[in-house]
DNA sequence: GGCATAATCGACTAAAACGCTCGGAATCAA
DNA sequence: TTGATTCCGAGCGTTTTAGTCGATTATGCC
């Protein structure tokens, strides 16, 4: 999977879309400017995802994203996988023979694949739908704004970008210790 | 976390460790050896373990690595979280008011959190011993060469480094379909 | 003591990935 | 037609990866 904020970014988008998506397609300026993620680069994640066929995209005015299935049919590896590009892990690419050594062939992928397997299927376990109800039980306001056209009055806020050094574990050390 | 090959190789590394540090530590060289990972590498990961009190190390001839504490209390998170160095991942460092934003303050973090604290505890249910004993389900051979010292007379067999573009997901259209 | 073994440390590096920016094009509602 | 919006590719600065290299320190063994 590799699990970088690339991916995070990706499921966060989704769960904002995902949340929205109920009256009409979702416009990724909007998804950009409440998750403080640079429109391009939003583009650059939704395009990957409308290829998985996770999203669908309707152009022009009014248009945007909206889920391209059912959001309890869309899995948390769905998104990391789409975003990702994953290829193959192993380096020896389920060939037997991929070492000369004798205390054991490929012990590189087989030592991995076991714990591998454990989280594709962990993270395929968690579905959109899980993660967006959660939010709703939370008492998120979704804020229906009325399907009304912009003002376009608002001098669109720069959004001052943190950047924060990101990582998929925030709280290191509650766990740790 | 950053489930990168970097946490790959640490767990890998790990894994081999554990499998044969039943007869006095293991030296990096061997790891490098049969996992395929440059000594240098190893000698930074474990670096980082070793500052983590996940391993511990014993200089001069014979010496190595041996766990820094039984195999069942180490996990998987614990491994990954020593060498990636996890830092803040939200941006807003918990403060509450993190947007000037009007639909929701600070939704960046509240949307990934609670995936992010599923993926932790997930991680962190799986210890070192777990993985180890499904090795060891496997058949594999641990090849137990009596502690006796090298002979010291092989060339060294340079290894053939392979590069392959990891990810952690090894076997991406195993589910995605 | 001298030697070989191993960890330890620091500096450096090429290549890749990350997280953008920018410019333009295509599409479509109003 | 105008404006909103997706789409696309090129480029770019920074960080991370994964590694090399050299030197040092500690230690068991002959």
């Amino acid at each position: 999977m590799r699990l970088t904020t690339k991916g995070r970014f990706a499921v966060t988008a989704m769960i904002d879309l995902a949340l929205r998506s109920s009256n009409g397609p979702v416009a990724l300026a909007a998804i950009s400017q409440r998750q403080q993620i640079s429109l391009s680069y939003l583009e650059q994640l939704f395009g990957k995802l409308r290829r998985h066929e996770l999203v669908e995209s309707t152009r022009g005015p009014g248009g945007g994203y909206s889920l391209g299935r059912g959001a309890e049919s869309i899995t948390v590896a769905d998104i990391i996988v789409a975003v990702d590009e994953p290829i193959d892990a192993t380096g020896c690419a389920g060939k037997e023979n991929c070492m000369g050594d004798d205390t054991g062939r490929c012990m590189t992928h087989d030592l991995w694949a076991s714990l591998n397997v454990k989280m594709i299927e962990f993270l395929d376990s968690i579905s959109l739908k899980k993660l967006v109800d959660e939010q709703l039980a939370k008492g998120i306001s979704v804020e229906e704004v009325p399907v009304r056209r912009a003002i376009s009055s608002q001098p669109v806020v720069k959004p001052i970008k943190i950047n924060a050094p990101n990582s998929v574990f925030a709280l290191g050390n509650a766990f740790s210790k």
